[in-house]
DNA sequence: CGCCGGATTTAA
DNA sequence: TAAATCCGGCGA
């Protein structure tokens, strides 16, 4: 890797900024794992200098230690003893920083997610969440800092597209700071169901009307 | 070394 | 509303 910190061919220039500017950007993009293909809809983001939601909060360990390496590679995480989440690592390398896929919606591979997932049926619910996303996609620990955009296994395809973002507080940190607990850093696509509870969230980065610019990748 | 609790999901 | 179910991080 000579290019450190630099974005290689097809890798969003996105993923090196901060993670609350880099996780809107995720939104409608693509993550393939054999015939699967997912369209992401919700994402948080954790990280940055210093947020007390992130799990590298307590400093850097054997696990979060993939949120500390180059953007656009995976971190892995069990999380209830029960289920496992995606998030994509972004920033600078030595930064910890991430963000978690909420919510996905199927774009192929339905009857290999109908079983992963061991539902009867798609619908909107059928990859909202990050461990129906994980699960969805068949991902455990051995994908811990795989790089995405590497051919091969489970891959992040910076195309697609998505309709106006929405923001609000992340969900699930209770334990972190009042201000943390505060920042609006979960972001949806506002055109898509698959977006769990989704009147705590608002429009944002539109100056007055929807599909404004501004939810553009700057690629 | 033992305890606490979690970036959740599902079923009752 | 609660159980499932494992492991990470902290305090002793």
């Amino acid at each position: 890797m000579g290019s450190a910190g630099r974005p290689r061919k097809g890798e969003s220039v996105d993923l090196i900024a901060p993670p609350d500017i880099a996780a809107p950007s995720l939104l409608g993009q693509l993550l393939v794992n054999g015939d699967v293909v997912l369209r992401i809809t919700e994402v948080e983001a954790y990280g940055g200098a210093e947020d007390s939601a992130s799990h590298a909060r307590h400093g850097l360990t054997r696990r979060n230690a993939a949120m500390w390496g180059p953007a656009g590679r995976a971190y892995l995480y069990f999380c209830y003893g029960v289920h496992w989440m995606l998030n994509v690592v972004t920033g600078p390398q030595g930064v910890p920083s991430a963000v978690l896929i909420r919510a996905a919606e199927v774009v192929g591979g339905l009857e290999t997610v109908l079983e992963r997932r061991k539902a009867p049926g798609a619908g909107p619910g059928l990859c909202a969440g990050p461990g129906k996303v994980a699960q969805a996609l068949g991902l455990d620990r051995t994908f811990d800092g795989h790089d995405l955009f590497a051919p091969g296994g489970l891959e992040l395809r910076p195309r697609g597209f998505a309709g106006p973002t929405l923001a609000g507080p992340r969900l699930g940190i209770g334990f972190a700071t009042p201000e943390d607990q505060a920042r609006p850093w979960r972001f949806a696509d506002g055109a898509s169901r698959a977006v769990l509870r989704k009147a705590l969230l608002a429009p944002i980065g539109m100056a007055g009307t929807p599909g404004a610019p501004g939810s553009d990748r700057a690629r």
